[in-house]
DNA sequence: TTAGTTAGTCTTACAGCCAAACAAATTGGC
DNA sequence: GCCAATTTGTTTGGCTGTAAGACTAACTAA
């Protein structure tokens, strides 16, 4: 049954097709090794009908046969995999000082996986999409080396991003209103896929959404733990984003009217008194600091620091008001802390769910859990291949090559 | 075009032709009076596919054939429009002192509007269901008298309620674990129609986004006031209730930490320092005495005095706070303030909006605009048809009598 | 009266799903 | 070794529902 909706365009019979064959593409891609028989038993569709759509995404190199079953009654069957090897899903994240590009194929699995240093803030947007087109050019020829077609690229940037692709205001680059996502496609001339740009909050939310170990949650918030903290809402199944596109922005939100001062010139934003820079002694400029002064950081909580604790113990009653509000307004029922979190996940969490559990309306927190992302820095990169894939699941097959 | 989905069931013809009959059904709820050549025109569909469509609506006595239009170049058409008189949706609101109760037909047009008071608190949730059943009865036999079909009921009751229609707690209420839809589906005795449960403001953010003067808006929050605050959260066009279903609970979220004392014991709630509560002289206990003391304050506002502009102007800059958090975290394009709110809102619009766009980090607010409701007390009952409209309007068209 | 225009139906073609029959390939009992 | 049982996957025929275009109907305007 098609999902009930209020969409105003109507359905016809290449709908029907579309939709089923994204159904089998999903089932194959989650069950793999697979039989048709497999597909028919569980999807409900006619077995006639599953060979059929099964023919049809062979033909599109969608999906391969391997070996057959064996040591069992009846005719062994003949087991499907999704075919990784024509495919590519490319995402790019552009952060302050690093640009990551991430290709995975039809499957997921990891093509390459760059990280290149980048002063982003010291150039104009234009400069910087010039260095993202070149990156792009070098990963489009080595695809093109292994004979992978490019279904997609998404660019994740760490700002205000419109509908269109626009970026409205990246603070922490220093950009505004830059058609990133016109002028990109501008400059690969002609590139042959989708270009689309996205927040890297919304990015990484889709990358805990098909590749995180709570892959598949319906209704999962992701926040980011840079110098800024910013919020991946997926409700639903979906990426929730809101009516220009704005969603997410939980950074300064104010927790404590007598709080530190943020960055923005508010007082006691999110972002000022449980963002990273909150953890940090120093005012840390590049990432390569952060890191240093974050790895003191960890070292001094192992040793036991009882300052060092408390500052955590802090932070993380400060994080778990954010997390708190957000598990009372939208009741996920995971919220996943990814970037610089992570290290500090040990020392965070016990106060953010302390604080979490006491401020929320539901009972048990109203079932949400906090937990520490694994997917690492590459989160919104790997975020933006899924968004390539996810449009591939809902029915926009490639077109034979 | 089916809207891409996620869904893992295929679909077949059944699926087209329910989306596409859905589609015929929502055009003429929209358009009408118009002929089968503007339907075609406009959504695409095969001129004879919409008579076939149309034929079948006219059938399930969904739609109705109407004049004929004149005075114009060619064959006159036959004009269509709703057939309101066969059917009809039910919506009812349990709250702390009364019980409303409407029906609409399948055009939106009020059938009855019954108010009544009550005492919910006092009695135990098995007394309030069976008042509840009470009045469903008489609203079926009156509807039975005008010969329509009953499509669904759906009733509101302001606490958290479960995906599967279990009020887990009411505080206002006083109810606990209350299994109300299936309380109220035995005590009907095989009613014949669905009858669904759910929270009291996401029922009138329903209602606002079919009969509101922003209906259709695709991110909407609808805020209660009444003595809590909850919030009702349409993203993409649908409610977004959260993993259990307890999402809007903005109520106790904390805008003060040294604010005034809650009645849930926390300190500086926005219920506490921005619901109505923190409007009035005195702790009133019922809703008759509310509405007395909000007229003396809108007849102090008016007047000028000073004192309770002041009053108004502080409750105004604390909702705002709440107000800039929603437009932060979800970026709706409008936040409708309902219930007590309505009267007040002349004074408390403005600092509201100030407050909402020096917090939201979007700039002009990411576009929200925040509005008085303008449907009345009656919202929730009212969202309550709604949704049993929403339910035929997405396919689940009624059985031919 | 005739040409032009628009509405709605009828006929035919076609796409795609389903059910059931059938062919194929294996295991296991006798 | 042979046959029954089992399971897979294909083939065939039927059905549903949309699309395209011819056709009929009903009107205006010259």
């Amino acid at each position: 049954m098609i999902t009930p909706t209020t969409d105003p365009r109507p359905a016809d019979f290449a709908d029907v097709r579309a939709t089923n064959l994204a159904v089998v593409l999903r089932f194959v891609r989650e069950q793999a090794p697979c039989s048709r028989a497999d597909i028919a038993a569980s999807t409900g569709l006619n077995k006639a009908t599953v060979s059929s759509l099964v023919t049809d995404l062979i033909d599109r190199r969608l999906v391969r046969e391997t070996g057959l079953t064996e040591n069992r009654v009846g005719r062994p069957a003949t087991m499907l995999v999704l075919d990784g090897s024509p495919y590519a899903a490319i995402g790019i994240e552009v952060n302050v000082d690093y640009v990551t590009a991430v290709a995975v194929d039809l499957a997921g699995e990891r093509l390459l996986s760059w990280r290149r240093s980048f002063s982003g803030a010291a150039g104009t947007a234009a400069q910087a999409m010039a260095t993202v087109a070149g990156i792009v050019r070098r990963v489009a020829t080595r695809m093109a080396k292994e004979e992978r077609q490019i279904l997609g690229l998404t660019v994740g940037v760490p700002g205000l991003i419109d509908a269109d692709g626009t970026v409205r205001i990246a603070p922490n680059l220093g950009w505004r209103d830059a058609d990133l996502c016109g002028d990109l496609t501008r400059a690969l001339r002609d590139p042959g896929f989708p270009v689309q740009v996205d927040n890297d909050a919304n990015l990484a939310a889709l990358a805990e959404y098909r590749f995180g170990p709570h892959a598949g949650t319906a209704n999962l918030v992701y926040l980011t733990g840079e110098i800024g903290v910013g919020a991946g809402i997926i409700l639903d199944g979906r990426l929730r984003r809101g009516g220009q596109g704005y969603g997410g922005e939980i950074g300064h939100i104010q927790l404590d009217p007598f709080g530190a001062e943020c960055r923005c010139g508010r007082l006691g934003c999110l972002e000022a008194v449980a963002g990273i820079g909150a953890v940090l002694e120093h005012a840390a400029i590049s990432p390569a600091e952060v890191e240093v002064e974050l790895d003191e950081v960890v070292r001094l909580a192992r040793a036991g620091d009882a300052r060092t604790l408390a500052l955590l113990s802090s932070v993380g009653h400060n994080l778990g008001k954010g997390v708190a509000l957000m598990a009372n307004l939208l009741n996920p029922e995971v919220v996943i802390l990814g970037g610089y979190y992570v290290p500090l996940a040990p020392w965070l969490l016990p106060s953010v769910e302390t604080e979490t559990r006491g401020r929320t309306i539901a009972p048990d927190a109203g079932g949400c859990r906090v937990v520490a992302s694994t997917l690492g820095y590459g989160a919104a990169a790997l975020g933006g291949a899924a968004r390539v894939l996810d449009s591939v699941d809902s029915g926009r097959l490639p077109r034979v090559s």
